[in-house]
DNA sequence: GTATTGATCTTCT
DNA sequence: GAAGATCAATACA
């Protein structure tokens, strides 16, 4: 489950898709309900849901997930017991799903990958992203309200 | 609890 | 040559 994520856009100064189109930030042009996936610090795989039209990069970073099921799988690939370090984070998430360049640019809604809308309204918090240096000020990181698997906690 | 550092890919200056 | 949508290990408070 969803519990974190951050927006970015083409008017974005901290955004890979603002000066343009690369080999890397290409999936993050469109087409929209597609992966984005690149390459963190040379080390970790960092995964986003593209929301793109028109091909204007556009797109949402996953920075958390609540694990639900395959937590032995997690586990195996995380080498980690606790359940709030499994997907606490965009890297972490990744690794715990096995996420690699081979899933960039994938459609959302097909095996290997699948989407469901939330069972009910939830509450949402916002503030301003994580590890940025451009548009510090920006309160474009959301998150599900409370969750104790978050990347970092939001200032209430 | 905060602070610092190393890992080393891709793009930018 | 430097910086970056990060993480984990280490040091210290």
């Amino acid at each position: 489950m969803i519990v974190e994520v951050e927006a970015y856009d083409g008017d974005d100064p901290a955004a890979h898709g603002f000066r343009g189109r690369t080999e890397r930030n290409a999936s993050m042009f469109g087409p929209p309900g597609h992966a984005y996936v690149y390459r963190s610090y040379g080390i970790h795989w960092c995964l986003n849901l593209v929301c793109a039209e028109a091909g204007a990069p556009e797109a949402a970073l996953v920075r958390a997930l609540e694990p639900t099921t395959g937590l032995d799988a997690m586990r195996a690939r995380r080498g980690v017991d606790d359940a709030r370090l499994l997907c606490s984070g965009p890297g972490r998430l990744c690794q715990a799903l096995g996420i690699t360049r081979e899933q960039d640019g994938l459609p959302l809604d097909v095996p290997p990958f699948e989407l469901r809308a939330r069972p009910a309204a939830v509450e949402v918090v916002t503030g301003p992203r994580i590890g940025l240096t451009r548009a510090v000020e920006r309160p474009w990181r959301y998150g599900l309200g409370g969750s104790r698997y978050l990347s970092r906690r939001f200032v209430r």
